[in-house]
DNA sequence: ACCTGAACACCGTTCAAGT
DNA sequence: ACCTGAACACCGTTCAAGT
């Protein structure tokens, strides 16, 4: 006898993204995404790989939301930088878990053109990837650092944000 | 009746690094270890709180090994970013690991110490600091991009880090 | 002192049996 | 079709008992 599912994907990888906001990939069990949605563990398995799967879906979504914050964010670099930083000042555990996986080049295609754009109308076509390289390595090597808590020796991480953010605007500039 | 230790925290740590190495911090068991040294998993928790504890001690021992490498590097910025990206491609496993731990702050002192001078000579004392902080997350943004797989939409990633020593340079010197 | 087997709690995953 | 309990393998950790 046929029988309609009760957990769909999309409610599953919310239920795993809301479990790692709060108590990170570690407490992202399968137990615990079955308990939020209703139904016991083995029946995610229709719907999910395993758990490892789970956890790209849940930083794939995450990064789709970032694409899409940053889309509507426009060509300015400085302006993305901080985008950037908002967000992963939301979402510190997905954005970290976010870094951590390896994600499809076509996500990585959508969620690079806003930077892409913004470098080309700086340093031109030709040197527009090796500029959003330099850009995208800086700030999350920044948001990763300051949500590591590697920025401990002192000083204003704020400040020393904004001036990452004069300095990447000088060097592309000259 | 005393009887003597047969796995020094010492050999626990380096087998420890051995099988992150190889395996990754997933593939670093309890029971991987204790193979490793000769003993049983249940005989490291004399020398080690837990497992957490011994993560936290082979990322730290990396960083010394990193860090002992850039004192010997000197003051220029250039190379102490090449050092770094050498390691990195070196100890992949170990150095994702590094930046995902939390260190305590003497080491992260110690580990900064070469770039802050480096950057001390380029901007001078007031400026160094955030300095060092925007060419510290620019260099390990790029390598944790580069290991993660994220700098797969064409282009040369060496050129790329070239470019980003230059860059970081030009910036700096404005 | 240090080492061990046994035990416990917990987790990911599979699968036959239910509806 | 989907859901479940039961089972299996594996893991971290504790602890009483051995030497």
């Amino acid at each position: 006898m046929p029988t309609p599912p009760r957990a769909s994907l999309a409610q599953i990888i919310d239920a795993g993204r809301e479990i790692v906001e709060v108590s990170g990939p570690a407490g992202l069990t399968m137990q615990a995404v079955a308990e939020r949605v209703g139904v016991r563990a083995p029946s995610l398995y229709k719907k999910v790989a395993d758990r490892d799967a789970l956890l790209r879906a849940v930083a794939g979504a995450t990064l789709d939301d970032l694409s899409a914050r940053l889309e509507s964010t426009g060509d300015d670099l400085a302006a993305l930088a901080r985008v950037y930083r908002a967000f992963a000042h939301e979402h510190p555990e997905a954005f970290r878990l976010m870094s951590a996986v390896p994600m499809p080049v076509e996500v990585l295609r959508r969620s690079a053109d806003p930077l892409l754009r913004a470098c080309t109308r700086i340093v031109g076509e030709a040197d527009a990837l090796d500029a959003a390289r330099f850009a995208v390595a800086w700030v999350t090597g920044f948001l990763q650092m300051e949500l590591a808590g590697a920025f401990r020796l002192g000083g204003d991480v704020d400040g020393a944000f904004e001036y990452g953010v004069r300095r990447l605007a000088v060097s592309l500039r000259s």
